[in-house]
RNA sequence: GCGGAAGUAGCUCACCUGGUAGAGCGACAGCUUCCCAAGCUGUAGGUAGCGGGUUCGAGUCCCGUCUUCCGCUCCA
């Protein structure tokens, strides 16, 4: 059995191989971190995504989805925080690899130079630098630090990198005209799909009558220019999130928050994960919008990983939203407070987030249905690979094998192709010996084979291959259909 | 971003101290008509990630670059 490493390496392997993931442009070499999705690939990650936006729209009343734009109107990301909280200069030192963010450099070094009683001085420092951060000049800043002989508290040296902005969202220009200001034209591409549903919410409540408690789920791509993306398709520049924000009455929010831990984790259960696989992350350290915090981890081959966040954002986004759009978030609530017994009346709804990575979900699929099997007798060494999808999610359902392509196998194979393929997605295979056409099958995950034989001629059975357990049963061709929907909606 | 490893046919890999690239599997076509891969015949496919250098000659040595994996770092 291949340890964990080499399977992780197995899996991307299998990937390229049969149609799941190739490398984005690969033909020129690739592009770092980016990813393309394959014939099966992608209709496995359609699964998923179906999969998902059924249970959150379909299975809840109260939660609806959108579908909103990337672009978005380059304010929004000033009221998320997206602009202020991710544009810092950055510094390495170069002995002891560590990162720092040049104004907290700065300032370290003016408070220790204060201790000193040098107040003087850590003020004029300060002011240097605020001025050289608010023209951008990179170059003042390094001499500045070099100046001051601003050690690492590490490595105790002084031996640093240039001084690189990091921004996480990646900009273009929105217009054919440029404007003598390139920040008028500027746009980001979204680093994050939750704020098209924040600048919806009003939209939403009115236009669909939504009542607090009541949930928007959206399924987007969103764009973040990592500092380094790698592990294949885990971290991805362009990726893909499946999230619904909750919007609930203000105080509320600790019980929603673990109701929605509970379902999430219900969610990914009913594909059949095992449960030991899966476990809780609290945040300690809460980004700046929340006020509680959790991952849901999944033992990938490399570790546990985050694969779904569930955040309580309070409400920040909808609360700066005002602010900045100077257009009311507020949600009249006429249900009666106890407490009061009067209505509760206006307030800005706080959020529940539940946020997945598909692209993530796609790996956790591909990770825990990846097998490698034995299957040697003393006569005969064998072995294969099958991918043990949920039935539901694979991107195959049925393949149609007649046992030999002559004697009117494949017409009778035919017929039951054209019975079944708007129903689910089918394949068509009269090549090879029958064997290796079902263990090509066990290789992309296709649950179901029936075999056309000379039995089938005489009395309309067919067999069906079970693709986990490698058995077979005989089968009427009516039941085909119901047997293949039965296990696979 | 730092450090390590790697990049040869679709996949897995070989080519030892430099002498103009091989295997297995796979794919395709045909034979076989066989209910669980590795039976037969045939065919296609690589100039060795890319660029440069050393050399009479480089996949093999050197430099650069791109990509991937591992560790550290980062991840609102």
């Amino acid at each position: 059995m291949a340890t964990d490493s080499n399977k992780f390496q197995a899996i991307i392997s299998h990937c390229k191989e049969y149609g799941f993931i190739f490398p984005s442009s690969e033909i020129y070499d690739g592009l770092q971190a980016v990813y393309d999705y394959g014939q099966w690939g992608s209709e496995l990650k359609k699964n998923i995504k179906d999969y998902w936006w059924n249970s959150m729209t379909r299975m809840n009343e109260n939660i609806v989805g959108i579908d909103a734009a990337i672009f978005m109107h380059p304010t929004t990301w000033k009221a998320s925080g997206h602009v202020d909280n991710f544009n810092d200069p950055m510094i390495d030192n170069k002995d002891s690899k560590k990162r720092y963010r040049v104004d907290h450099l700065i300032e370290g070094h003016a408070e220790l130079m204060e201790k000193d009683g040098r107040l003087d001085e850590a003020k004029a420092l300060l002011e240097d630098m605020d001025k050289l951060l608010a023209k951008d000049d990179f170059e003042g800043l390094r001499k500045l630090i070099l100046d001051h002989g601003i050690k690492c508290s590490i490595s105790g040296t002084a031996n640093w990198t240039d001084i690189r902005q990091f921004n996480l969202m990646f900009s273009t220009e929105f217009g054919s005209t440029v404007s003598a200001d390139d920040e008028d034209n500027k746009v980001y591409l979204r680093p994050e799909t939750a704020q098209g549903i924040f600048v919806n919410f009003l939209n939403v409540q009115k236009t669909g009558r939504m009542k607090i408690p009541f949930g928007i789920a959206q399924i987007g791509k969103a764009f973040r220019n990592e500092i380094v993306a790698r592990q294949f398709i885990f971290r991805m520049r362009e990726f893909e999130q499946m999230e619904m924000q909750f919007f609930i009455r203000p105080g509320t929010q600790k019980e929603w928050y673990e109701y929605w831990k509970a379902e999430r984790l219900k969610w990914h259960l009913s594909l059949g994960t095992a449960k030991e696989k899966y476990r809780f992350h609290d945040h300690i350290k809460l980004a700046h919008y929340a006020d509680a915090a959790c991952d849901i981890e999944f033992e990938f081959p490399i570790g546990f990983k985050e694969v779904e966040g569930i955040h309580s954002r309070t409400d920040f986004d909808l609360k700066n939203h005002q602010e900045y759009s100077k257009k009311k978030m507020q949600y009249f609530d006429n249900d009666i407070d106890e407490k009061t017994g009067k209505p509760y009346g206006n307030y800005i709804p706080y959020v529940i987030e539940t946020s997945i990575g598909l692209d993530r979900m796609f790996l956790l699929v591909m990770s825990n249905a990846y097998t490698e099997e034995d299957l040697s007798t003393p006569e005969k060494q064998d072995s294969r690979v099958v991918l043990r999808f949920p039935p539901k999610l694979a991107p195959m359902k049925l393949a149609v094998l007649p046992l030999v392509k002559k004697d009117g196998l494949p017409e009778i194979a035919r017929k039951i192709m054209d019975d079944c393929k708007s129903h689910f997605r089918c394949f068509y295979e009269e090549k090879d010996t029958i064997g290796k056409r079902y263990r090509r099958m066990d290789a992309i995950g296709t649950p179901f084979c029936v075999t056309v034989d000379q039995q089938t001629k005489e009395d309309n059975t067919v067999t069906i291959r079970h693709r986990d357990s490698m058995q077979q049963e005989r089968v009427p061709l009516t039941e085909i259909k119901r047997i293949v929907l039965e296990s696979t909606n």
